[in-house]
DNA sequence: GTTAATGCAAATGTTTTGCAGTATA
DNA sequence: TATACTGCAAAACATTTGCATTAAC
């Protein structure tokens, strides 16, 4: 359960009261996530924030993305088997539909999960925690196209 | 060799039909995954395979898996982020919820994913061939250890 | 001044690939 | 017999880790 004044912190907040610093790789690293049109892989950050701060080192990406998501800034999907990809924590709970052919995603709501989250942990006594769904498919642009 | 089943013809004939050969690595692979408790990963299937099959490979385990999943014999998952999970094409559609402390996987149906197909496909004009709903918690088991 | 965080390079673990030999159709 | 498949070893790939240096507190 998370209190609306936890949501409301800026990352700066949450950093301090963990007693991790605030280092300028890691202001970098959030600011470019936050500003991405996607979802951006680990090596996707690490070449835009070389732009801004060419000395960074893929390691530090990777060892903040792990720690941005142990502190909840961030959620991290598995869209292809291949990279793990991320966004910023969203302000509301979705879910996503991604295109086959061109990889384009799509977050739709969806109400219904919460309901399927009380119905299936009552049925099986779990407390759940996360709901998931992710659908797969062709969008309207690659499907024209193949015709 | 094992008696031919009737879900083993059907895996012989489809490699059959798609001009693939039956070899005795094909079938015994085949069969442990079919005989499998739980979901494998490409490790697991490789040491199960090896106890009736020392020569296999493990690129052999991994050139088979992807074969067998293009040809819709089994399905892969992503439950945790490090490898995959193979299971035979269930006969009916079913989900799957994951104790993040023990590991167990629940598979459970959820009609409802047929209606949330037809809706979202609809409102943003996809064709989608695949819903997949993840949950995760904490099964009661685990729950009740850790007080 | 302490000590957490970084950059670098080397290590790790999973999955893929090139190639010569083997077995299926 | 033709060639798809295999086993092996090496490569590729994403991610992690050890360690000396740097910088936040």
């Amino acid at each position: 359960m998370v209190s609306p004044t936890k949501q409301k912190r800026s990352a700066r907040q949450i950093l301090n009261t963990s007693s991790h610093r605030v280092t300028a790789q890691r202001t970098l690293l959030l600011d470019v996530i936050r500003r991405a049109e996607r979802h951006l892989d680990a090596d996707e950050l690490y070449r835009r924030a070389r732009q801004k701060y060419p000395r960074i080192s893929l390691s530090t990406v990777y060892r903040n993305l792990q720690l941005f998501k142990k502190l909840g800034l961030i959620e991290e999907h598995h869209f292809d088997e291949e990279h793990h990809h991320y966004e910023k924590r969203p302000p509301t709970e979705h879910q996503h539909l991604l295109c086959l052919n061109c990889g384009k995603v799509v977050e739709f709501a969806c109400p219904m999960s919460q309901k399927l989250k009380k119905d299936i942990g009552r049925q099986h006594d779990f407390h759940i925690t996360g709901v998931e769904v992710r659908m797969t498919g062709l969008c309207s642009n690659c499907r024209q196209r193949r015709k």
